[in-house]
DNA sequence: TCGGTTGGTGGACGTATGTTCACTGATGAA
DNA sequence: TTCATCAGTGAACATACGTCCACCAACCGA
């Protein structure tokens, strides 16, 4: 699976410059609006499992039937979702990996780099915080196991930085659980953030930084032999 | 307001012995069947939201038109469940002050006694974990209210018991946010975990214990010149 | 005892939903 | 050029929804 190429911020089935796509790449791009679709709607407060499948080819430009053509029906929409999330969440991982962890102010920069990743990717993180814990337990348990991936993925890396050697693999995948949990809180706090208010914002992050250096703080004293009992 | 008293699992209006009571008291009957469907129809995997009024009057054993002499819209009913979730906090957080701390396996004694608790108001700690990331804004940040104002209680009731004189005020209620956070959404894992399953939850419960007992630890060495930089 | 108040009823309405079906017109391989 | 394929269409369906209305029966103060 590869990801999608977003056309623009409002994406209808009917685009200007569609007759002249083969037919593979049509039926991409309107598989891409219905996605879209869900995700605007769901951006402007509705939740996943509320979303309606007229609804959705409403502000996708397509006719009812034409869903029918991509999908089973909502669900498995929801589920491409998840996928799709859970690329998203690779990516940041990815280029976090790529650009190395900086020496100075770790913490700082790292909830500043996140922070603004999580607002590049307001419609994925807002799917993924709304639904972990609320919608149906299908997609809920889908996004678990993205999420624990994640986290797996995350620890593997945290362990090579050598950051806590005195961690065994289960306590620092414990520790990068606790930080996981607590950044995607945060990111619903991020996004329900009204803009133009710096100083909210700014003690907003002054409070995700500090629970943070709280965690490392723990997780840097850890000795396994003693805490465990 | 006061807290309501359940009748049994499945509350419906039409009670056996609701003719000699008086009108008042009938009332509040149906009233509460109304909430209970609402909590009934979430405990079988619904997100509040995507339920409908005809759908509670159903399961109430009620006339939907009924519900209108109760609630303008299923978001009053919805608003209703959060003050009824937030008492049910503050209840677990006076019981608690009750019993005292635990002076020896303080945090392990807690996340039992919490866990026993969470199991036994299951309906109302499904709503607010599921709803506090997930539906409504309205609710949403409603429940977001009654969160912070937990937070800040139990900052009260930590602050007393002295455990963290290192502490300011206000790193002392970002280590109770942490926790907070961190056991809402411990919660969810609660509520999911299937019965019988020995095994796992003695594994779950670990889990939740050594994330807490990190979390003492960074606060127990919180040096508040030192780490706000 | 009377009569206003009130909680619950049943029917009706317009509208929205999910799903079905036959159809169309462009695509792209033969 | 021919022709099967197929993404998208439009009408129709049964069903569900929220809301309104007139009505009823019981309660409770007078």
């Amino acid at each position: 699976m590869t990801a999608r190429s977003r056309s623009g911020p409002e994406m209808t089935a009917g685009n200007d410059d569609d007759e002249l796509l083969p037919r593979g790449q049509r039926k991409q791009r309107t598989r891409d609006a219905l996605i879209d679709a869900a995700l605007q709607l769901m951006n402007e407060g509705r939740s996943f499992n509320s979303l309606g499948l007229r609804e959705i080819t409403r502000v996708a430009g397509v006719v009812p039937t034409s869903f029918y053509r991509h999908f089973k029906d909502t669900n498995e929409l929801g589920l491409v979702l998840v996928e799709e999330s859970g690329l998203t969440l690779r990516r940041m991982l990815r280029e976090a990996r790529r650009a190395g962890a900086p020496v100075k102010d770790m913490i700082r920069r790292s909830v500043r780099v996140y922070k603004a990743f999580v607002l590049a990717n307001r419609l994925h993180f807002l799917f993924v915080a709304g639904e972990r814990s609320g919608g149906s337990p299908v997609i809920r348990s889908a996004i678990r196991n993205e999420v624990d991936q994640f986290i797996n993925e995350m620890t593997q890396d945290v362990r090579h930085l050598a950051i806590f050697p005195n961690l065994s693999p289960e306590a620092l995948r414990r520790v990068c659980e606790l930080v996981v949990n607590t950044m995607l809180h945060a990111a619903t706090d991020v996004l329900d953030l009204p803009p133009g208010d710096d100083a909210l914002a700014q003690a907003q992050e002054d409070n995700h930084v500090q629970q943070v250096r709280l965690i490392f703080l723990g997780a840097s004293l850890w000795r396994e032999e003693i805490e465990r009992g």
